[in-house]
Formats: C-alpha cells, sequence, structure tokens
DNA sequence: ATGACATACAATGTATGA
C-alpha cells in the first residue's frame, strides 16, 4: 500500500495538481493539510470520479485537514483523544480542525496539521508543543492497550528535529522550528513507539520551500513533513521518498508529498 | 530553467503561514 502525506495549501486552489499527482503516483491513501475550506467547501467530485473516498473537517478557511483512500474509509474521527482547543482572546476554545484519523486497508491513518507556533513568545507556541506532547500521550495510551495496532501519524509536524533539516541553522538558531522545546514535544512521539520511516530511505531533501526568496530553485528549504508509524506498522515499510518536482511550476504548494510504500 | 510570496475572505485591505 502507498501512504502519501502532503501540505497541499489549499485543496480548491490545487484540486489539478492533487488529482493529477493521485492518477500518476498509485497512491491508495493520502493524507492532506491546509484544505483551507469548509467541509461544505470541499471538492468531493473530483477524487470520487478517480475512485477514491473522502474524509474531511473543515470549520473555515484556516487549516483543514482530510484522507483520500482507494482502500476503504471507515470509523472516521475529526479529532483524537485528547486534543487540545485554543482560545483566542475574549472568545471560547475551539478544537481547531488539525487532525483526522480512519481505518484505511487496515491502517488507522491520521493527517495531521500541527500548528506553526508564530513565534516563542506567542501562544500559539505552547499550543503547538500540547498538541504535540497530548498527541503523543494518546498514541502511548492506544499502543499500550494493543502493541500491534497499526498507527499512521502523518502530516506537517512544523518541527525541523535536525540541523540539517534547514538550509542554513545558523540563519534558525533559537527559531521557530528548531528550538529544543519543539524538538522535545516532537520526539515525545517517537518516544511513546512512533518511528519515523522516511528519513533512512531519503537521508537528504526537503519537503517545504518558501514561496519568496527564490528558496527553491536556490534549494533553501525545510523537512518538516514527515509518517511515524507504530511499531507493527514500521516493521512492513518497504521504501519511502519524498516527490520534489511536485514543487516545481506555476501553482504548487509550497511543501510536497512525502510517499512511503508499506508491504501487505 | 526548478525562478523572484500565496491563500481566503472581504474589500480595495487583513489574517495567516513557514
Amino acid at each position: 500500500m502507498r501512504l502519501v502525506t502532503w501540505n497541499v495549501n489549499s485543496v480548491r486552489t490545487r484540486i489539478d495538481r492533487v488529482i493529477g499527482f493521485l492518477e500518476r503516483s498509485n497512491t491508495d491513501v493520502l493524507a492532506i493539510q491546509e484544505t483551507k475550506c469548509r467541509v461544505d467547501q470541499f471538492p468531493y467530485a473530483p477524487f470520487e470520479e478517480a475512485g477514491y473516498e473522502v474524509a474531511v473537517t473543515g470549520l473555515n478557511q484556516w487549516n483543514g485537514v482530510a484522507l483520500i483512500s482507494r482502500v476503504g474509509i471507515e470509523n472516521v474521527r475529526t479529532q483524537f483523544e485528547g486534543q487540545p482547543a485554543f482560545a483566542k482572546p475574549d472568545q471560547e476554545p475551539v478544537v481547531e480542525p488539525r487532525a483526522i484519523g480512519a481505518t484505511c486497508g487496515g491502517i488507522d491513518v491520521w493527517s495531521l496539521y500541527v500548528p506553526n507556533g508564530r513565534s516563542i513568545t506567542d501562544p500559539h507556541y505552547a499550543y503547538k508543543l500540547s498538541f504535540l506532547t497530548a498527541l503523543a500521550e494518546q498514541g502511548r495510551s492506544r499502543l499500550a492497550d494493543d502493541p500491534s495496532a497499526d498507527i499512521a501519524l502523518v502530516g506537517d509536524w512544523n518541527v525541523a528535529p535536525q540541523d540539517h533539516d534547514v538550509w542554513d541553522i545558523e540563519l534558525f538558531q533559537d527559531n521557530l522550528y528548531v528550538t529544543d522545546g519543539e524538538r522535545r514535544a516532537l520526539q515525545s512521539v517517537v518516544d511513546a513507539g512512533f518511528a519515523e520511516v522516511t528519513r533512512e530511505h531519503e537521508p537528504d531533501q526537503y519537503t517545504f520551500w518558501e514561496y519568496q526568496q527564490l528558496r527553491f530553485p536556490r534549494n533553501e528549504g525545510m523537512r518538516i513533513d514527515f509518517q511515524h508509524f507504530s511499531p507493527s506498522l514500521a516493521g512492513r515499510v518497504a521504501h519511502a521518498s519524498i516527490d520534489r518536482d511536485e514543487r516545481k511550476g506555476k501553482g504548487a504548494s509550497d511543501h510536497v508529498p512525502v510517499i512511503v510504500d508499506i508491504e501487505d
């Protein structure tokens, strides 16, 4: 089975590129992030015409995640247990649409969009850490209940775990994406039993390049999109790759697909 | 060329992102 995660930066603007990728990539399950639309605005028809089923969550123009599957999509959950809410000043806390899970081809697949954090002093930074640690806690609990569970936590993690995951670590020193706090929070997911499975097959590839300042042609990017698998599922990984070509040309997302092939 | 921010919503600018 081929499982792909991709921050598409608006599914409505990018629909032709997303369908084109699906049709040539032999993808079975596609987890997308930053769909940037409400559920009622989601372009279901092109996916269904291509032979896929769709599960979506989205409240407004921000965030939004979805699962696209041609191997079934059951037991859909639009947030994970313990997923933190965020409260804007003088407003009720909202559990933002940043996680959707479903059973696809026997695997519990989660499409995740970890909060960016904005800056280290912003309330969104603490929100980012709590999102990651709550996810780790929930994952740990799931594996305690069933150590052989097949669970895939995939998406845009907005953390660069290693120094070479950004193009110039000097420039990023003590900046968002590379702080000890963010790296520890992401590591808590790994420590809960979820190994990152793409790096060993693609050791030196970014997944994101800013639109500005010729970042892509200069290959000044970041590696922030990952797939974390439970132990039994990690043992079935045959290969992984990053489709750098998807960043090329007019109308590209700023992220590219991160692809994992899983043995049956 | 792989190429010089982009998106949504509202409005002719604002919020957000990485």
